[in-house]
DNA sequence: CCTAGTGTTCTACCGCGATAGTACAGTAGT
DNA sequence: ACTACTGTACTATCGCGGTAGAACACTAGG
């Protein structure tokens, strides 16, 4: 599993992690029995403090997600792969909705969200490719 | 002018002002040389603290938004129509921007996101409707 | 047994958004 | 001149996200 942290998009890290752990779950990137990476190494690994990540853990457990087994690890829960499934479009819905209502609020027409939403899903997919040649190029260098 | 913030969605009061302001700009809303609501009235309207009001207006003051007449007020500046609509769109951009990014990021395909959008786009319509009905209901009544 | 690795908890500190209250300089209207 | 409004500036305080560092209880493995 590999997460990216993008420091400052207004988001919380301990929340950040939260999200990206649950839908590794739903992507079954994380299957059932599966340890989490460990505080300390989740830490390193975003340039992050231990004790924002354990934030993170805390609240993975508080809703089923993680369990701890003692001094060995935090293990994906048999309930969590059903939970982060049908939560999967719910937490994109949420932060969608925030920026859609502003958008109506002020005046922006459906159709220019729409040509919005095309042109960023564009340039998207753009930039996926740029990393996907940049990959290539590593790997034929190597 | 009628503005509405939204507390605890993120994004600080002080800074959901100042795009507000702008957007109405955008809309003709507020005309060049129109006065803004003052410091004191406004925050009693958006019951907020008047220093968070002020900020606002120092940043749009900033941006050239507005310009003082002491002793009198804040008025629109003759550039900010041109300012305010060529950044209209950009400032729903960059926030849309963030939702699709986290959303491609965990394997939401280009399909769901766009199912999203025209089911938010969906339901917002519905409530302004509803609005609109209470609205038509409250002069009924009255 | 001992070491190294788990997660957990605690205190201290910082920056930022926001609140609260006060004070000051300038203008409009009477 | 006086009053009532403008904007501006300042200090103090609060909550929250995040960092820093230490301490604790537990377990796996040599």
């Amino acid at each position: 599993m590999q997460l990216h942290i993008e420091t400052s998009n207004g988001i919380p890290i301990y929340e950040q992690i939260c999200r990206q752990v649950k839908f590794a779950v739903a992507n079954k990137a994380l299957q059932v029995g599966d340890h989490v990476p460990s505080v300390r190494e989740m830490a390193g690994r975003l340039a992050v403090n231990p004790n924002t990540v354990s934030r993170a853990y805390r609240d993975l457990q508080a809703d089923g997600v993680l369990i701890p087994i003692r001094g060995t690890g935090l293990a994906v829960t048999p309930e969590a792969p059903g939970k982060c499934q049908s939560e999967r479009l719910d937490m994109i819905r949420e932060r969608l909705r925030l920026v859609l209502a502003e958008a109506r609020h002020n005046q922006i027409t459906p159709d220019e969200i729409r040509q919005l939403v095309e042109s960023e899903l564009q340039r998207l997919d753009a930039l996926e490719d740029e990393n996907a040649s940049q990959l290539v190029t590593a790997e034929e260098t190597a």
